[in-house]
This record gives C-alpha cells, structure tokens and sequence, in this order.
DNA sequence: CTTCTATTTGCAAGTTGTCGCAACAGTGAG
DNA sequence: CTCACTGTTGCGACAACTTGCAAATAGAAG
C-alpha cells in the first residue's frame, strides 16, 4: 500500500536537489534522511499527517524514532522542500512543495477541506500587505468556517 | 499575580448569563466550571494557552484534572463564550468573547502576534464568500507570515 | 585509508491534549 | 426532603509531538 509512486516520475532529481541545499549549507545526507524524503516523495500531492509518516518510514526502518521523522521534517520546511499546516484538530499535515502554493480552506461543521490557490485570495494578500506591509505565507495558512453545504442545507 | 482583575468590571453578570445558557440547555452548573470561567474572566482580553489555563485552575483547585478543564473550555466554545485560535507551535490560544471578533497575526521569524480587526479583511471574507459561499469564522484565523520588521531589516 | 569535528541520531522523559468509563452529583419531580 | 435520571467529573491510558544529551557518523582534510 505504501510503495505505489504515485508521482509521474520518482524523481530522483528532487533527491539530488535537496541533497546539493543540504550540503551547500554544511548540513548532512544520512540514509535516515533519504528514506524520510523517499516516504515524503510518494506522497507528493496529498497532505500526511506527522504520524502517518512516522509510520511509514518505520513501515521501512523500524529502528527510525518519531523525534528523527520529525526534526527531518522540521529541516526540509525550512530549506523550503516542504511545508505544512495544521487539520481540523491542530494536528500537523505535510505536502511537498513543488505543488502549486495553496492555503486551506476547513469546514468546522463537515470536517470537509478543499485547496485554494492564490488568485482566490488575493484580497487578504493586498489586504495585510497595505495596511501592515505583511507578507502572507498562504501555504501555511488554513481557513476555517462553513462551507456552502453546511451553511445552506438543501436548498432549491 | 492571578487575582488582579483585568477588566473594568468583574461581570458577575457575565457567570449569571452563561448559567443561564447551560440550564436552558439541560447542561449543569458545577463548582468546577464557575472556577474556570472565573480564570477565563481574569485574563479577558489576553490570549491564554490551554495549559497556563489548566495552571491557573489548579492553583485554586489542585483536584480539577487537565480533562475537565479543556472539556468545559470545548463546552463554552461550542455556547459561544471562549474562541481559540492556535499559535505559533499550533498550541491553542484561548480568549473570552466579550472582546471585539479577531483574527491573529503571527510572524513566522520573530514570532510577535497581532490582532487584526475584521474591517482590514474584508478582502478575505469577500473572495471566499463570492467564489465559494463560505462563511469565514474570523475568531479563529490565524495568519502566519513575515512581518514588516522582519522583512525590511532596517530601512531608511 | 585514517583522523577529526561538527552534525545527527536514538533514547528517554516531558508537554499538551484527548478519550473511555465507572463513580459522582446537579436538578427537577414527587 | 428524597429519588431518580442524566450530565459531569476524575482517573488512567493513549496520541502526537518536543527536547536534552551522550553516542554515532558523514564528510572534509591529511
């Protein structure tokens, strides 16, 4: 369940590329590393929570503790390989960048989550940005509230 | 530290309103909730984490366990009386509702936070209505990002 | 290939909440 | 005032991270 790429290509071009940030910055390429941005990898498009990945790189090397998932986790954000936001509960949820930069939208009622590009939300942007000269970081922002179903139940 | 009041009045009104509201609604009136509200109402206006909240409560009752605490702060968010929104390691923030609806600011690099009154995100609240008829709950946005001192060190 | 050093890892303990369940206790009825 | 019914509490266990520290090791230099 775990090994189906479910990106077009497996792209070790990516590994490459964060292996070259890693090392310009005097950090190091360690086969717990690899296997982390490997599990991140098939995962490329969907949003994991810290626990299931924990799971997953433990589903390979079961000697991996949580604390190591999670500081690796920590150093691809800030390299900018990675980032996250936080679900309905506050938990923590994953996605590889090389998507398109997207906030989050959140239903409190249903639970429901969609993406939001930026060109939806270009108003809060200009917004902040005017009035606090702000820079939003829309990846990492979720917006929660009720969504249309929940809000209008059946309407004609 | 903790028995100075910081509102202009101590609301007695304001215990007598949200009892009212529990009995209307078959809920029950406890010692332990009234000495959580009376927390809550010390520290109204400020933004408040779960466990400072758990701290405070345990100071006049060491008996009140963590999960009463965030059980009767869940019971007078869904009433209506507290909000949270999460901070910048994704820990809730309480606050209690009297004080004017808000979203949060948070600067990903200096970590300082802002209140940002509705009427500067209208833009948000707009785009998201028209395209997706979504209803924001502002109370409970928090904006991360850089901020204007972060972002131009030190300019002329 | 060996050595050296700063970066990482693995571990264990600590936070911050959350959850199920049996015992307890507000509240209205009688 | 007493009973009974149902909402709450308190407890212990669990989940999701986080942190400090000593031991291990990647990677550069010799």
């Amino acid at each position: 369940m775990y090994d189906r790429p479910k990106m077009p290509a497996p792209t070790g071009d990516y590994v490459t590329q964060v292996r070259a940030a890693l090392h310009a910055m005097g950090m190091r390429w360690t086969p717990q590393r690899r296997i982390i941005l490997d599990v991140l990898l098939q995962s490329a498009g969907d949003h994991v929570t810290g626990a299931a990945l924990v799971e997953q790189v433990q589903a390979r090397d079961p000697d991996t503790p949580p604390s190591t998932v999670y500081r690796t986790l920590d150093m691809l954000e800030s390299i900018g390989y990675v980032c996250h936001s936080h679900g309905r509960d506050g938990r923590e949820e994953f996605h590889v960048l090389p998507g398109a930069e997207h906030a989050h939208l959140l239903c409190n009622r249903c639970g429901k989550t969609w993406e939001i590009p930026p060109t939806e939300l270009t108003g809060l942007v200009s917004d902040l940005g005017t009035t606090r000269r702000f820079r939003v970081d829309l990846s990492h922002l979720t917006v929660s509230g009720t969504c249309k179903d929940c809000a209008e139940p059946a309407s004609a």
